[in-house]
DNA sequence: CGACGCTTTGATTAAATTCAATTTAAGTGG
DNA sequence: CCACTTAAATTGAATTTAATCAAAGCGTCG
Protein backbone atom coordinates (compact mmCIF):
# COMPACT_ATOMS: atom_id res chain seq x y z
CA UNK A 1 0.00 0.00 0.00
CA UNK A 2 1.61 3.06 -1.39
CA UNK A 3 1.38 6.68 0.02
CA UNK A 4 -0.06 8.71 -2.93
CA UNK A 5 -0.58 12.61 -3.57
CA UNK A 6 -4.17 14.22 -4.48
CA UNK A 7 -1.99 17.13 -6.01
CA UNK A 8 -2.66 15.40 -9.54
CA UNK A 9 -5.70 13.42 -9.53
CA UNK A 10 -7.47 13.40 -12.76
CA UNK A 11 -10.88 12.97 -10.45
CA UNK A 12 -9.94 15.72 -8.03
CA UNK A 13 -12.49 17.97 -8.16
CA UNK A 14 -14.90 15.20 -7.96
CA UNK A 15 -13.78 13.77 -4.81
CA UNK A 16 -13.03 15.27 -1.07
CA UNK A 17 -10.07 17.77 -2.95
CA UNK A 18 -12.86 19.57 -4.14
CA UNK A 19 -12.07 23.51 -4.00
CA UNK A 20 -9.11 22.51 -1.74
CA UNK A 21 -5.86 24.69 -1.67
CA UNK A 22 -2.23 22.76 -1.90
CA UNK A 23 -1.96 23.20 2.30
CA UNK A 24 -4.70 21.49 3.10
CA UNK A 25 -4.30 19.37 0.28
CA UNK A 26 -1.72 17.91 1.61
CA UNK A 27 -3.35 17.50 4.63
CA UNK A 28 -5.81 14.90 2.91
CA UNK A 29 -3.03 13.11 0.77
CA UNK A 30 -1.47 11.83 4.19
CA UNK A 31 -4.93 10.55 4.95
CA UNK A 32 -5.37 8.73 1.65
CA UNK A 33 -3.69 5.60 0.94
CA UNK A 34 -3.83 4.63 -2.71
CA UNK A 35 -5.10 1.07 -3.64
CA UNK A 36 -2.89 -0.83 -5.96
CA UNK A 37 -4.54 -1.28 -9.43
CA UNK A 38 -7.60 -3.64 -8.83
CA UNK A 39 -7.38 -6.14 -11.84
CA UNK A 40 -10.85 -6.76 -13.94
CA UNK A 41 -12.60 -9.72 -11.87
CA UNK A 42 -10.86 -8.80 -8.34
CA UNK A 43 -12.28 -7.38 -5.47
CA UNK A 44 -11.98 -4.41 -3.70
CA UNK A 45 -13.55 -5.59 -0.66
CA UNK A 46 -16.03 -8.68 0.46
CA UNK A 47 -19.26 -8.69 2.52
CA UNK A 48 -18.45 -9.99 5.98
CA UNK A 49 -14.62 -8.08 6.01
CA UNK A 50 -14.18 -6.07 8.58
CA UNK A 51 -15.09 -2.12 7.22
CA UNK A 52 -12.06 -0.42 8.30
CA UNK A 53 -12.26 2.04 5.22
CA UNK A 54 -14.26 3.73 3.11
CA UNK A 55 -13.45 3.95 -0.80
CA UNK A 56 -13.58 6.80 -3.37
CA UNK A 57 -13.45 5.42 -7.21
CA UNK A 58 -10.13 6.67 -8.87
CA UNK A 59 -10.43 4.79 -11.97
CA UNK A 60 -12.18 2.53 -14.06
CA UNK A 61 -15.56 0.90 -12.82
CA UNK A 62 -16.91 -1.17 -9.80
CA UNK A 63 -20.13 -3.37 -9.33
CA UNK A 64 -21.54 -3.97 -5.96
CA UNK A 65 -23.22 -6.85 -5.48
CA UNK A 66 -25.30 -8.36 -2.17
CA UNK A 67 -25.86 -12.28 -1.68
CA UNK A 68 -29.10 -13.15 -0.40
CA UNK A 69 -30.12 -15.81 2.30
CA UNK A 70 -31.11 -18.08 -0.69
CA UNK A 71 -27.46 -17.66 -2.40
CA UNK A 72 -29.35 -15.24 -4.99
CA UNK A 73 -27.14 -13.14 -6.16
CA UNK A 74 -28.32 -9.10 -7.01
CA UNK A 75 -26.09 -6.58 -8.22
CA UNK A 76 -26.63 -3.43 -6.20
CA UNK A 77 -24.96 -0.99 -8.13
CA UNK A 78 -22.12 0.49 -10.70
CA UNK A 79 -20.04 2.87 -9.79
CA UNK A 80 -17.31 5.59 -11.85
CA UNK A 81 -15.16 7.89 -10.47
CA UNK A 82 -15.10 10.43 -8.36
CA UNK A 83 -17.95 7.60 -6.12
CA UNK A 84 -17.99 6.60 -2.78
CA UNK A 85 -18.08 2.85 -1.89
CA UNK A 86 -18.12 0.98 1.12
CA UNK A 87 -20.47 2.74 3.10
CA UNK A 88 -22.53 -0.58 3.78
CA UNK A 89 -20.05 -0.87 6.93
CA UNK A 90 -21.16 1.30 8.82
CA UNK A 91 -24.16 -0.43 11.09
CA UNK A 92 -22.34 -3.55 12.11
CA UNK A 93 -18.56 -2.40 11.28
CA UNK A 94 -18.99 -5.34 8.13
CA UNK A 95 -19.37 -4.79 4.86
CA UNK A 96 -22.81 -6.09 3.94
CA UNK A 97 -21.95 -6.04 0.11
CA UNK A 98 -18.98 -6.52 -2.55
CA UNK A 99 -17.42 -4.28 -4.76
CA UNK A 100 -15.76 -6.32 -7.80
CA UNK A 101 -14.04 -4.63 -10.97
CA UNK A 102 -15.34 -4.48 -13.84
CA UNK A 103 -12.26 -3.56 -15.97
CA UNK A 104 -8.54 -2.84 -14.53
CA UNK A 105 -9.38 -0.40 -11.73
CA UNK A 106 -8.35 1.81 -8.63
CA UNK A 107 -9.42 3.35 -5.21
CA UNK A 108 -8.06 5.30 -2.74
CA UNK A 109 -8.91 4.23 0.70
CA UNK A 110 -10.34 6.31 3.27
CA UNK A 111 -9.36 4.44 6.42
CA UNK A 112 -12.53 5.58 9.33
CA UNK A 113 -9.95 6.21 11.66
CA UNK A 114 -8.83 9.34 9.96
CA UNK A 115 -12.45 10.48 9.27
CA UNK A 116 -12.30 13.00 11.91
CA UNK A 117 -9.61 14.14 10.03
CA UNK A 118 -11.56 14.50 6.81
CA UNK A 119 -14.33 16.12 8.55
CA UNK A 120 -12.06 19.53 9.55
CA UNK A 121 -10.84 19.78 5.92
CA UNK A 122 -13.99 21.61 4.82
CA UNK A 123 -16.45 21.42 7.61
CA UNK A 124 -17.76 18.23 6.97
CA UNK A 125 -19.39 19.62 3.37
CA UNK A 126 -17.12 17.23 1.43
CA UNK A 127 -17.38 14.19 3.43
CA UNK A 128 -21.42 15.04 3.19
CA UNK A 129 -21.67 15.74 -0.50
CA UNK A 130 -20.31 12.45 -0.97
CA UNK A 131 -22.72 10.32 1.53
CA UNK A 132 -25.32 12.38 0.60
CA UNK A 133 -24.43 11.57 -3.73
CA UNK A 134 -24.01 8.06 -2.49
CA UNK A 135 -27.77 8.37 -0.53
CA UNK A 136 -29.42 9.94 -3.76
CA UNK A 137 -27.95 7.11 -6.65
CA UNK A 138 -29.83 4.89 -4.26
CA UNK A 139 -32.46 6.74 -3.73
CA UNK A 140 -33.14 7.44 -7.45
CA UNK A 141 -32.22 4.12 -8.33
CA UNK A 142 -35.47 3.05 -5.94
CA UNK A 143 -37.50 5.24 -7.58
CA UNK A 144 -36.45 4.16 -11.60
CA UNK A 145 -37.02 0.25 -9.97
CA UNK A 146 -40.57 0.70 -9.00
CA UNK A 147 -41.39 2.13 -12.96
CA UNK A 148 -43.85 -1.15 -14.44
CA UNK A 149 -42.18 -0.71 -17.79
CA UNK A 150 -39.19 -2.24 -18.65
CA UNK A 151 -38.44 0.12 -21.22
CA UNK A 152 -39.10 3.42 -18.68
CA UNK A 153 -36.33 1.52 -16.02
CA UNK A 154 -33.57 0.97 -18.86
CA UNK A 155 -33.88 4.52 -20.10
CA UNK A 156 -34.18 5.89 -16.57
CA UNK A 157 -30.84 4.06 -15.73
CA UNK A 158 -28.84 5.35 -19.01
CA UNK A 159 -30.43 8.86 -18.24
CA UNK A 160 -28.99 9.19 -14.92
CA UNK A 161 -25.63 7.01 -16.16
CA UNK A 162 -25.37 9.97 -18.44
CA UNK A 163 -25.27 13.04 -15.78
CA UNK A 164 -22.47 11.45 -14.35
CA UNK A 165 -20.57 10.71 -17.63
CA UNK A 166 -21.17 14.63 -17.62
CA UNK A 167 -20.13 14.75 -13.95
CA UNK A 168 -16.91 13.32 -15.35
CA UNK A 169 -16.55 16.29 -17.81
CA UNK A 170 -17.18 13.27 -20.22
CA UNK A 171 -19.87 13.45 -23.06
CA UNK A 172 -23.74 12.66 -21.07
CA UNK A 173 -24.44 11.11 -24.95
CA UNK A 174 -21.26 8.01 -25.01
CA UNK A 175 -22.34 5.61 -22.19
CA UNK A 176 -19.60 2.96 -20.90
CA UNK A 177 -21.13 -0.64 -19.97
CA UNK A 178 -17.95 -2.58 -18.69
CA UNK A 179 -20.86 -4.52 -16.83
CA UNK A 180 -22.37 -8.01 -18.84
CA UNK A 181 -26.11 -7.72 -19.85
CA UNK A 182 -26.90 -9.79 -16.92
CA UNK A 183 -25.12 -7.97 -14.48
CA UNK A 184 -27.50 -4.75 -16.33
CA UNK A 185 -30.51 -6.91 -16.33
CA UNK A 186 -30.25 -8.21 -12.93
CA UNK A 187 -29.58 -4.52 -11.36
CA UNK A 188 -32.45 -2.91 -13.07
CA UNK A 189 -34.85 -5.97 -11.72
CA UNK A 190 -35.53 -7.71 -14.87
CA UNK A 191 -34.46 -10.97 -16.98
CA UNK A 192 -31.81 -10.37 -19.62
CA UNK A 193 -33.61 -11.59 -22.14
CA UNK A 194 -36.32 -8.45 -21.23
CA UNK A 195 -33.06 -6.13 -21.79
CA UNK A 196 -31.66 -7.18 -24.66
CA UNK A 197 -35.04 -7.35 -26.63
CA UNK A 198 -35.66 -3.44 -24.81
CA UNK A 199 -32.04 -2.36 -26.41
CA UNK A 200 -32.80 -3.53 -29.55
CA UNK A 201 -36.17 -1.99 -29.56
CA UNK A 202 -34.68 1.53 -28.77
CA UNK A 203 -31.90 0.97 -31.46
CA UNK A 204 -33.75 0.17 -33.88
CA UNK A 205 -36.14 3.30 -33.11
CA UNK A 206 -32.81 4.92 -33.47
CA UNK A 207 -32.76 6.47 -29.54
CA UNK A 208 -29.30 4.43 -29.15
CA UNK A 209 -26.47 2.54 -30.66
CA UNK A 210 -26.02 -0.61 -28.53
CA UNK A 211 -22.92 -2.34 -28.52
CA UNK A 212 -21.21 -4.65 -26.19
CA UNK A 213 -19.07 -2.20 -24.09
CA UNK A 214 -21.05 1.34 -25.30
CA UNK A 215 -24.14 2.66 -25.88
CA UNK A 216 -24.30 5.74 -27.54
CA UNK A 217 -27.07 7.88 -26.69
CA UNK A 218 -28.36 9.25 -30.37
CA UNK A 219 -31.67 11.26 -29.19
CA UNK A 220 -31.66 12.09 -25.49
CA UNK A 221 -34.69 13.84 -25.84
CA UNK A 222 -36.73 10.57 -26.26
CA UNK A 223 -34.68 8.86 -23.91
CA UNK A 224 -35.77 10.82 -21.17
CA UNK A 225 -39.49 11.11 -22.33
CA UNK A 226 -39.42 7.08 -21.67
CA UNK A 227 -37.72 7.64 -18.82
CA UNK A 228 -40.30 10.24 -17.88
CA UNK A 229 -39.44 10.59 -13.72
CA UNK A 230 -36.25 11.55 -13.41
CA UNK A 231 -36.09 15.32 -11.60
CA UNK A 232 -34.49 18.02 -13.73
CA UNK B 1 -39.46 25.20 18.99
CA UNK B 2 -38.78 23.90 22.44
CA UNK B 3 -35.59 22.64 24.19
CA UNK B 4 -36.33 18.99 24.35
CA UNK B 5 -34.52 16.17 26.90
CA UNK B 6 -32.63 13.48 25.79
CA UNK B 7 -33.11 11.95 29.42
CA UNK B 8 -36.40 10.93 29.55
CA UNK B 9 -36.66 9.95 25.83
CA UNK B 10 -37.91 6.29 24.99
CA UNK B 11 -36.48 5.91 21.96
CA UNK B 12 -32.99 7.29 23.30
CA UNK B 13 -31.23 3.56 22.87
CA UNK B 14 -31.95 3.68 19.14
CA UNK B 15 -30.67 7.30 18.82
CA UNK B 16 -27.31 9.22 18.83
CA UNK B 17 -27.58 8.65 23.04
CA UNK B 18 -27.12 5.30 22.62
CA UNK B 19 -24.32 4.36 25.34
CA UNK B 20 -24.23 7.93 26.70
CA UNK B 21 -23.26 8.52 30.30
CA UNK B 22 -25.71 11.77 31.85
CA UNK B 23 -22.91 14.39 31.54
CA UNK B 24 -22.44 13.69 27.47
CA UNK B 25 -25.76 12.94 27.42
CA UNK B 26 -27.10 17.09 28.15
CA UNK B 27 -24.27 18.11 25.64
CA UNK B 28 -26.70 16.23 23.47
CA UNK B 29 -29.82 17.48 24.34
CA UNK B 30 -28.09 21.26 24.29
CA UNK B 31 -27.87 20.01 20.46
CA UNK B 32 -31.12 18.67 19.86
CA UNK B 33 -34.31 21.05 19.31
CA UNK B 34 -37.26 19.53 19.90
CA UNK B 35 -39.90 19.36 16.76
CA UNK B 36 -43.76 20.07 18.28
CA UNK B 37 -45.90 17.81 17.62
CA UNK B 38 -46.47 17.04 13.27
CA UNK B 39 -50.34 16.14 13.07
CA UNK B 40 -51.36 13.54 10.40
CA UNK B 41 -50.43 15.21 6.80
CA UNK B 42 -48.54 18.04 7.86
CA UNK B 43 -44.51 18.08 6.69
CA UNK B 44 -41.26 18.05 8.64
CA UNK B 45 -40.03 19.74 5.39
CA UNK B 46 -40.66 19.77 1.87
CA UNK B 47 -38.40 18.83 -1.45
CA UNK B 48 -36.69 22.55 -2.44
CA UNK B 49 -36.22 23.92 1.64
CA UNK B 50 -32.93 24.85 2.32
CA UNK B 51 -31.85 21.71 4.15
CA UNK B 52 -30.60 23.01 7.44
CA UNK B 53 -31.23 19.81 9.67
CA UNK B 54 -31.54 16.59 9.70
CA UNK B 55 -34.65 14.52 12.11
CA UNK B 56 -34.25 11.33 14.11
CA UNK B 57 -37.92 10.17 14.38
CA UNK B 58 -38.99 10.14 17.98
CA UNK B 59 -42.67 9.22 17.83
CA UNK B 60 -45.30 8.42 15.17
CA UNK B 61 -44.51 7.26 11.74
CA UNK B 62 -43.33 9.53 8.45
CA UNK B 63 -43.62 8.75 4.74
CA UNK B 64 -41.22 10.43 2.34
CA UNK B 65 -41.75 10.85 -0.67
CA UNK B 66 -40.25 12.61 -4.21
CA UNK B 67 -42.17 14.65 -6.58
CA UNK B 68 -40.79 13.60 -10.59
CA UNK B 69 -40.76 15.52 -13.47
CA UNK B 70 -43.55 14.41 -14.90
CA UNK B 71 -45.94 15.06 -11.50
CA UNK B 72 -45.84 11.45 -10.57
CA UNK B 73 -45.87 11.06 -6.97
CA UNK B 74 -43.30 8.63 -5.53
CA UNK B 75 -42.93 7.19 -2.00
CA UNK B 76 -39.40 6.43 -1.13
CA UNK B 77 -40.01 5.19 2.17
CA UNK B 78 -41.63 4.80 5.70
CA UNK B 79 -39.90 6.01 8.74
CA UNK B 80 -40.30 4.83 12.29
CA UNK B 81 -38.81 5.87 15.60
CA UNK B 82 -35.06 5.99 15.97
CA UNK B 83 -34.67 6.25 12.14
CA UNK B 84 -32.75 8.75 10.32
CA UNK B 85 -34.70 11.52 7.91
CA UNK B 86 -33.63 14.36 5.84
CA UNK B 87 -30.38 13.17 4.50
CA UNK B 88 -30.98 13.92 0.62
CA UNK B 89 -30.27 17.53 1.43
CA UNK B 90 -26.60 16.91 1.61
CA UNK B 91 -25.90 17.22 -2.00
CA UNK B 92 -26.72 20.54 -2.56
CA UNK B 93 -27.94 22.00 0.27
CA UNK B 94 -31.80 21.33 -0.83
CA UNK B 95 -34.01 18.45 0.23
CA UNK B 96 -35.11 16.19 -2.13
CA UNK B 97 -37.63 14.59 -0.93
CA UNK B 98 -40.46 15.68 1.49
CA UNK B 99 -41.98 14.05 4.76
CA UNK B 100 -45.17 13.75 5.82
CA UNK B 101 -46.90 12.28 8.94
CA UNK B 102 -48.99 9.13 8.74
CA UNK B 103 -49.82 10.09 12.33
CA UNK B 104 -49.19 12.43 14.70
CA UNK B 105 -45.84 12.53 15.26
CA UNK B 106 -42.70 14.24 16.34
CA UNK B 107 -39.16 14.06 15.60
CA UNK B 108 -35.69 15.93 16.95
CA UNK B 109 -33.85 18.21 14.87
CA UNK B 110 -29.95 18.13 14.29
CA UNK B 111 -28.95 20.96 12.85
CA UNK B 112 -26.21 20.75 10.42
CA UNK B 113 -24.34 23.20 12.72
CA UNK B 114 -23.89 21.39 15.31
CA UNK B 115 -22.86 17.78 13.45
CA UNK B 116 -19.03 18.20 14.21
CA UNK B 117 -20.01 18.47 17.77
CA UNK B 118 -22.36 15.12 17.91
CA UNK B 119 -19.26 13.38 16.09
CA UNK B 120 -17.72 14.38 18.85
CA UNK B 121 -19.84 12.36 21.29
CA UNK B 122 -18.53 8.70 20.61
CA UNK B 123 -16.28 9.90 17.53
CA UNK B 124 -18.79 9.71 15.00
CA UNK B 125 -19.82 5.99 15.37
CA UNK B 126 -23.71 6.80 16.61
CA UNK B 127 -24.11 9.22 13.63
CA UNK B 128 -21.87 6.66 11.22
CA UNK B 129 -24.17 3.69 12.20
CA UNK B 130 -27.54 5.93 11.87
CA UNK B 131 -26.47 6.95 8.18
CA UNK B 132 -25.39 3.37 7.60
CA UNK B 133 -28.87 2.13 9.08
CA UNK B 134 -30.69 4.77 6.44
CA UNK B 135 -28.69 3.55 3.92
CA UNK B 136 -28.99 -0.19 4.43
CA UNK B 137 -32.79 0.14 4.17
CA UNK B 138 -32.59 2.05 0.92
CA UNK B 139 -30.25 -0.88 -0.46
CA UNK B 140 -32.19 -3.79 0.93
CA UNK B 141 -35.38 -1.97 -0.34
CA UNK B 142 -33.82 -1.52 -3.86
CA UNK B 143 -32.99 -5.69 -3.94
CA UNK B 144 -36.45 -6.31 -2.72
CA UNK B 145 -37.76 -3.92 -5.89
CA UNK B 146 -35.97 -6.19 -7.80
CA UNK B 147 -38.11 -9.59 -7.32
CA UNK B 148 -40.61 -10.19 -10.31
CA UNK B 149 -43.03 -11.76 -7.83
CA UNK B 150 -45.15 -9.48 -6.25
CA UNK B 151 -45.60 -11.30 -3.48
CA UNK B 152 -42.18 -11.62 -2.84
CA UNK B 153 -41.60 -7.67 -2.91
CA UNK B 154 -45.03 -7.43 0.09
CA UNK B 155 -43.40 -10.54 1.98
CA UNK B 156 -39.92 -8.99 1.65
CA UNK B 157 -41.30 -5.22 3.01
CA UNK B 158 -43.05 -7.13 5.84
CA UNK B 159 -40.16 -9.19 7.17
CA UNK B 160 -38.47 -6.12 7.07
CA UNK B 161 -40.85 -3.86 8.92
CA UNK B 162 -40.91 -6.57 11.36
CA UNK B 163 -37.40 -6.59 12.01
CA UNK B 164 -37.39 -2.53 12.37
CA UNK B 165 -40.19 -3.39 14.65
CA UNK B 166 -38.04 -6.44 16.79
CA UNK B 167 -35.31 -2.88 16.86
CA UNK B 168 -37.66 -0.40 18.71
CA UNK B 169 -38.48 -3.84 20.92
CA UNK B 170 -41.31 -4.70 20.08
CA UNK B 171 -43.24 -7.57 18.44
CA UNK B 172 -42.21 -8.55 14.93
CA UNK B 173 -45.12 -9.86 13.91
CA UNK B 174 -47.22 -7.02 14.63
CA UNK B 175 -46.93 -4.33 12.02
CA UNK B 176 -48.15 -1.23 12.06
CA UNK B 177 -49.42 0.05 8.94
CA UNK B 178 -50.69 3.73 9.59
CA UNK B 179 -50.31 4.46 5.52
CA UNK B 180 -52.70 3.76 2.62
CA UNK B 181 -52.85 0.93 0.19
CA UNK B 182 -52.11 3.44 -2.19
CA UNK B 183 -48.98 4.37 -0.84
CA UNK B 184 -47.77 0.82 0.43
CA UNK B 185 -48.27 0.09 -3.25
CA UNK B 186 -46.51 2.69 -4.83
CA UNK B 187 -43.30 2.06 -1.87
CA UNK B 188 -43.12 -1.60 -3.36
CA UNK B 189 -43.79 -0.99 -7.34
CA UNK B 190 -47.42 -2.28 -7.67
CA UNK B 191 -50.60 -0.84 -8.31
CA UNK B 192 -52.97 -0.76 -5.29
CA UNK B 193 -54.93 -3.76 -6.77
CA UNK B 194 -52.00 -5.74 -6.93
CA UNK B 195 -51.57 -5.22 -3.42
CA UNK B 196 -54.38 -5.73 -2.36
CA UNK B 197 -54.55 -9.43 -4.23
CA UNK B 198 -51.21 -10.23 -2.57
CA UNK B 199 -52.46 -8.97 0.37
CA UNK B 200 -55.75 -11.18 0.15
CA UNK B 201 -54.24 -13.91 -0.79
CA UNK B 202 -51.36 -14.29 2.13
CA UNK B 203 -54.62 -13.81 4.63
CA UNK B 204 -56.60 -16.51 3.01
CA UNK B 205 -53.34 -18.20 3.57
CA UNK B 206 -53.14 -17.67 7.00
CA UNK B 207 -49.45 -16.52 6.72
CA UNK B 208 -51.03 -13.13 8.03
CA UNK B 209 -53.82 -11.16 8.84
CA UNK B 210 -54.42 -7.86 7.16
CA UNK B 211 -56.66 -5.08 8.55
CA UNK B 212 -56.42 -0.94 7.57
CA UNK B 213 -53.63 -0.09 9.76
CA UNK B 214 -52.16 -3.48 10.85
CA UNK B 215 -50.56 -6.28 9.42
CA UNK B 216 -50.21 -9.09 11.84
CA UNK B 217 -47.49 -12.16 10.99
CA UNK B 218 -49.15 -15.48 11.69
CA UNK B 219 -46.46 -17.71 10.27
CA UNK B 220 -43.38 -15.73 9.99
CA UNK B 221 -40.93 -19.11 8.07
CA UNK B 222 -43.44 -18.86 5.40
CA UNK B 223 -43.02 -15.11 4.99
CA UNK B 224 -38.91 -15.07 4.84
CA UNK B 225 -39.32 -18.12 2.58
CA UNK B 226 -41.36 -16.31 0.12
CA UNK B 227 -39.28 -12.99 0.72
CA UNK B 228 -36.39 -16.08 -0.01
CA UNK B 229 -33.51 -13.12 -0.37
CA UNK B 230 -33.14 -11.10 2.63
CA UNK B 231 -29.83 -11.59 4.60
CA UNK B 232 -30.08 -13.53 7.57
C1' DC C 1 -78.98 8.67 6.35
C1' DG C 2 -76.23 9.68 2.37
C1' DA C 3 -71.95 11.19 0.19
C1' DC C 4 -67.28 10.50 -0.27
C1' DG C 5 -62.79 8.29 -0.12
C1' DC C 6 -60.55 4.07 0.33
C1' DT C 7 -60.32 -0.72 -0.50
C1' DT C 8 -61.58 -4.99 -2.43
C1' DT C 9 -63.03 -7.97 -6.16
C1' DG C 10 -63.88 -9.24 -11.12
C1' DA C 11 -62.82 -9.66 -16.33
C1' DT C 12 -59.83 -8.35 -19.97
C1' DT C 13 -55.62 -6.84 -22.07
C1' DA C 14 -50.83 -6.18 -22.34
C1' DA C 15 -46.26 -7.29 -20.93
C1' DA C 16 -42.56 -9.78 -19.01
C1' DT C 17 -40.94 -14.39 -17.73
C1' DT C 18 -39.77 -18.81 -19.05
C1' DC C 19 -38.09 -22.33 -22.00
C1' DA C 20 -35.53 -23.23 -26.12
C1' DA C 21 -32.67 -22.46 -30.12
C1' DT C 22 -29.56 -19.63 -32.67
C1' DT C 23 -26.13 -16.21 -33.45
C1' DT C 24 -22.28 -13.59 -32.13
C1' DA C 25 -18.19 -12.71 -29.65
C1' DA C 26 -14.24 -14.09 -26.92
C1' DG C 27 -10.59 -16.81 -25.41
C1' DT C 28 -7.33 -21.00 -26.27
C1' DG C 29 -4.09 -23.69 -28.27
C1' DG C 30 -2.23 -25.70 -32.24
C1' DC D 1 -3.06 -16.53 -37.71
C1' DC D 2 -6.71 -19.46 -37.86
C1' DA D 3 -9.59 -23.28 -36.21
C1' DC D 4 -11.71 -24.70 -32.14
C1' DT D 5 -14.14 -24.36 -27.73
C1' DT D 6 -16.79 -21.93 -24.58
C1' DA D 7 -19.21 -18.14 -22.90
C1' DA D 8 -22.29 -14.24 -23.80
C1' DA D 9 -25.94 -12.20 -26.17
C1' DT D 10 -29.81 -12.28 -29.26
C1' DT D 11 -34.10 -13.94 -31.17
C1' DG D 12 -38.40 -16.78 -31.13
C1' DA D 13 -42.81 -19.02 -29.21
C1' DA D 14 -45.62 -20.22 -25.26
C1' DT D 15 -47.05 -19.33 -20.61
C1' DT D 16 -47.71 -16.70 -16.54
C1' DT D 17 -48.30 -12.52 -14.25
C1' DA D 18 -49.43 -7.96 -13.32
C1' DA D 19 -51.60 -3.76 -15.34
C1' DT D 20 -55.75 -1.83 -16.82
C1' DC D 21 -60.57 -0.97 -16.97
C1' DA D 22 -64.78 -1.28 -14.42
C1' DA D 23 -67.82 -2.13 -10.61
C1' DA D 24 -69.11 -3.17 -5.99
C1' DG D 25 -68.27 -3.16 -0.78
C1' DC D 26 -66.87 -0.78 3.52
C1' DG D 27 -65.98 2.81 6.81
C1' DT D 28 -65.98 7.53 8.06
C1' DC D 29 -67.81 11.85 8.73
C1' DG D 30 -70.70 15.58 7.80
Amino acid sequence: MERYSCHDCPTRPLCLAAGLEPPMLSVLSDCILAGRAVRRGERLYRAGDAAVSCFVVRSGAFKTMVESGDGTLHVTGFHFPGELLGLSGQVDGRYRDSAQALDTSSACRLPLAELPTLWRLRGGASLLRLVGLCEHQGAEHAVNLCRPAADARVAGFLVSLGRRMKRLGRSERCLPTPMSRTDLANHLGMTLECLSRVLARLDRAGVISASRNQITCNDTGRLAALAGHLDH
